[in-house]
DNA sequence: GCCGATATTCTGTCGGACAATCCGACTGTC
DNA sequence: GACAGTCGGATTGTCCGACAGAATATCGGC
């Protein structure tokens, strides 16, 4: 049957002191770049120790509500940066022991559609960044690191031709996900290089020419193309990602 | 030119603690349930005050990767829940102004697809509760509040029933960040709910028969019609989304 | 106005302290 | 044996005070 009471909560000082300056940012009034008053400060005006704030600082540091300037001293109040916050999504995924299929099956939905997307409202720029970052690719020699990077980087930049910043969030742990694994893949199946390689020649084309349907098409086999990599690897497509 | 060194980063103690702690928890050196040593032994063990202990621990705290048991004291391992990450990325969207026509798009992305692949893998028990969630939205009175909640809980099961996980997280930001404005298309367009009661019978209905086509189709009806109660309503597709 | 030296501020870290409270053990009662 | 009291140790939340070193502001000189 249902309790009567409710368990009374005692949230500690640090905890509502991170709440209330975090609920000052989320309403603007803490504008980003804003530096934020020093922690003596903030600890008078608060009325609690020193290091009471400053636990509550490190709370906000970590979920990317306030930072520091390079080098710098002072906190200021910035917004999450989408790296950060793809990083904990990444590692909470990772966590959870998801496997290469979801992620796998997750990129076939986000992916393709990304790509219509991106032909559609793609700007010149962007192009220019996509057509640069796959004849980088080409040009790479052996260096397997740099060649994954630069894939990753290739599925980011398309992202952004989406103009939408939700779908660049969405993505982005994805391709994270994704490059440990993709590493080992490019390393045992030689032939991968030239298919990614074509691929994203013949997506560029699709996305220059403003034609979603060419682009989603090809977007789907070159996502296809990664499982079937894999399989070629010998890899397990249950196996575990980490970071 | 080049420098020829890079400017040595000179790390804080706490967070080199906090590091440290985490990448014994990646590594799952420490698993989930573990209880953390107390803080005065974490101090000794890494030769630093209890305070700096403390400043780590905040931080790997608001990460999710320790948690604190109900009314309890020591910390234990635990990973990220989906809720904690997912209202990280919509505190992050929302911060950046993401709009409601982005919300909506990734939304059409997404959404249509789940649908279709929660029709091949979905299990009994799942299906019984999206139409238990069917049938409490339409039961429900006048309450706004519980009547959004009720949606919103019903995308989520469905995102389950993909038995994806990466799938389910990338989709909670989405509908967390659709909820407050739904308030206000439900609160001005009256036949909104009986648009919502037959579309989620119409996918329940091609979930039960498998049919990822017609669950394909009917959420894609479903998300676009959204968008026409929000053009009814008045509402700004330029809105900003707010948490 | 620009520049360098100096003073000031602020952070990172430390040590110690104390109340509250949680936990486990122990005890006696029904 | 199940259960309510009691008690002591362990642990957290919070505080105080302190200090070195780095960043920042100030000021005098050109």
């Amino acid at each position: 049957m249902n309790n009567l009471f409710e368990p009374i909560k005692m949230e500690p000082a640090y905890r509502r002191v991170a709440a209330s300056i975090e609920s000052k940012i989320m309403a603007r009034d803490l504008n980003d770049g804003d530096t934020l008053p020093a922690e003596t400060d903030l600890a008078r005006q608060f009325q609690v120790n020193r290091s009471t704030v400053r636990e509550a600082l490190r709370e906000l540091q970590s979920k990317g509500l306030v930072a520091r300037r390079e080098g710098g001293k002072r906190l200021f109040i910035s917004h999450p940066q989408p790296a950060d916050v793809a990083s904990g999504v990444s590692r909470a995924l990772a966590l959870h022991g998801v496997t290469f299929l979801e992620v796998w099956e997750a990129m076939m939905v986000i992916e393709p559609q990304a790509a219509a997307i991106a032909a559609r409202k793609r700007e010149t720029a962007q192009l220019d960044e996509l057509i640069e970052l796959n004849s980088r690719f080409e040009a790479l020699g052996s260096d397997h690191d740099q060649a994954i990077a630069t894939v990753v980087q290739f599925f980011r930049a398309l992202a952004r031709c989406t103009q939408n910043r939700v779908l660049v969030l969405a993505q982005a742990p994805l391709t994270r996900l994704l490059s440990p694994t993709l590493a080992r893949m490019i390393d045992q199946v030689p032939q991968a290089r030239a298919r990614i390689v074509t691929a994203q020649r013949h997506l560029i084309e699709a996305i220059r020419a403003r034609n979603p349907d060419e682009a989603r098409n090809w977007m789907e086999k070159h996502i296809r193309d990664f499982k079937r990599g894999y399989e070629l690897a010998g890899i397990e497509l249950d196996y575990r990602v980490a970071i």
